[in-house]
DNA sequence: CTGAAAGCGCTTACAG
DNA sequence: CTGAAAGCGCTTACAG
């Protein structure tokens, strides 16, 4: 490995000198920059994260908190992160928050104060308030993604409205006996008991379906608990669809829900949309293959924004360490975390429509 | 942030001791180990992750290069990978590799070589030759996953195999007008033209499908190129279904695909199975919602697969540093590249049957 | 078993 | 604009 003195030796200057021309941190004359880069190009020299890291105490790298990658939705924003993190230069390092309480802990208390990353971006529906405490203690800037409100700066959708425009489309279209599938909050994904109300992602789409249920003066919102997943939406819907009073359109929280309730609906010949209106949530990139009906939220962008809004602190951050110019309140970089909330969009497909009669 | 000196100092023992103590290298007395634990614990000390690199070597960091994470499959194995790293206490960085030939070139000559990791896992069907070098000069170990054969020590299923099980399925089943939905692979991921044939994963698939053909004496096998996605496989099979003598069964190289298969036919109010059967590839976790038959390839153990197998190379490094104790040829532990070929297994669900009469 | 010292490869005040 | 020097926070021969 070529070292940065091989260069500066090369390049017949200092250490110091060959650090500056190739950070471009500090004043250098063009002629001594353009032949550092050029012996540093020739040895083909690439600086040592590690060392660049300890010395500067930048790392270049943020931190990534995924549960369960392997659902899409995850996976998509994880891509719309990285898709953003790169050309800045940033590498992403990837933390998997699983239910077991030893790895979580492990992950707060260790891995992520192991100074290898400069932020962290959370992607998480359930944390406890522990854990977010260590992620304040962190002393790094920390942004959530669809994370509980409260506790932590974050980019959410307004899933109150979500709720409530999924419920409007189905009201729209004349439905009255609609019920809602949904996550039961009484314990979060680490099994985590007691959660605060109202400040979760499923509880308030309930919450907006609910209201909506309400100013139509409909009937008695129905809602029946369900996991996040197809099995979960489909024996759900199986329940509500073998009921005495079957509804005649379902709102349900995630799209793979919805696929479930497709799959029930199938099962049972209950034609969809003729017997059955079907509205999920996500944009699923299958959607369009099950003609499902959806609230779209732009996982990807989702996965940019927070990239960029990271940057941002990040920038503001050293911004303040510069000196006193850039003052707080008007500054463009300031911390998106208070920004607008996240745009969502109704996306109507094949599998809703009027109800019969 | 508390460092090694002060846990030493609260010790009452050198930071080297202390060091020591925390890592478990080098003899120490039980007494020492227990007061230095016990000071670190108290202190809450963590170790920084970039200071133990650059003084190590070590950065207890694996890099993971993966073309589009949003794709199920990958997503898949990048979870088994994460699954069995974090219990070792290795991190996990994330590369994209686009199409883009920049970006490409910054990620093999740059960001890969900045010392931030032990190892790489590469998960991806197309790199150029360069790239292969690239990967080889980086002086750490490196391992494909689905890589073409050549170049790079892998782990790989025998697709050759793959190819087979599904045409022989169809076959046993009576038919013989069977088509091969996969990928043409005169140009790769990047776009670069020409690569050896035979190499590579769809070719591989195509081969055994051929050659199934061939041993059963089927008329000639026909091929129709796509996309790896639900709109190519779509695609092709639309032209399928619209041409003087349409197949009775389909095996398309990815699950994706056959979901497009499944929807051109359903288009066409062509029944699956009675009209057309269906076979997919992959074990795509909406595969049964469709009743897709199809190859399962467990990505999810391929990828807790390839995290071992990378473990067992640093091993190896280590141990063959550590003196001529470990004689190659015999340890257990060497290098899992050659190790045979990842399984695969065929699930028969319904989008399979004999053909009509 | 333990400590003093050098060193990992950069960056950054501090002078000039 | 450039250089000498200290320092980032660990690890690891080398002695003892």
């Amino acid at each position: 490995m070529t070292s940065l003195d091989d260069v500066a030796r090369a390049a017949g200057v200092s250490t110091a000198t060959a650090s500056r021309a190739l950070s471009g941190r500090g004043r250098i004359s063009a002629a001594t920059r353009a032949r550092v880069r050029a012996a540093a190009e020739a040895l083909g020299y690439v600086a040592s994260a590690t060392a660049s890291s300890l010395a500067s105490g930048r790392a270049q790298n943020i931190g990534v908190v995924v549960p369960i990658m392997d659902r899409w939705f995850f996976a998509s924003v994880l891509d719309g992160i990285a898709t953003r993190l790169a050309p800045r230069g940033y590498d992403l390092t990837l933390y998997n928050l699983t239910d077991d309480p030893d790895q979580r802990r492990r992950l707060f208390d260790t891995s992520l104060r192991r100074g290898r990353v400069d932020g962290v971006i959370v992607l998480s529906v359930a944390l406890t308030d522990d854990e977010i405490a260590a992620l304040g203690g962190l002393g790094r800037p920390v942004l959530g993604l669809g994370v509980p409100r409260g506790g932590l700066p974050a980019l959410r959708v307004d899933d109150t409205a979500v709720g409530r425009a999924a419920t409007e489309h189905l009201l729209g279209l004349g439905h009255r006996r609609i019920a809602h599938i949904g996550q039961s909050v009484t314990t979060d994904a680490a099994g985590t008991p007691g959660r605060t109300p109202d400040v979760d992602i499923p509880t308030r789409r309930r919450r907006g379906f609910e209201a909506a249920m309400a100013d139509a003066g409909a009937p008695a919102a129905v809602f029946v608990p369900a996991d996040f997943t197809v099995a979960g939406g489909h024996d759900a819907a199986a329940r509500l669809l073998d009921g005495d009073e079957p509804p005649t359109a379902i709102f349900a929280a995630s799209d793979e829900m919805a696929y479930g309730v497709l799959t029930a609906a199938r099962e049972r010949d209950v034609h969809v949309p003729r017997d059955l209106s079907v509205i999920g949530v996500d944009g699923h990139d299958l959607g369009g293959l099950f003609e499902l009906t959806t609230i779209d939220q732009f996982p990807h962008a989702q996965g940019e924004r927070a990239a960029e809004a990271m940057l941002a602190m990040l920038g503001d951050q050293a911004a303040a360490g510069e000196g006193a110019a850039a003052s707080d309140a008007d500054s463009p970089r300031r911390t998106e975390a208070s920004e607008p909330a996240l745009p969502f969009s109704l996306v109507v497909r094949g599998t809703t429509a009027p109800p019969r009669g």
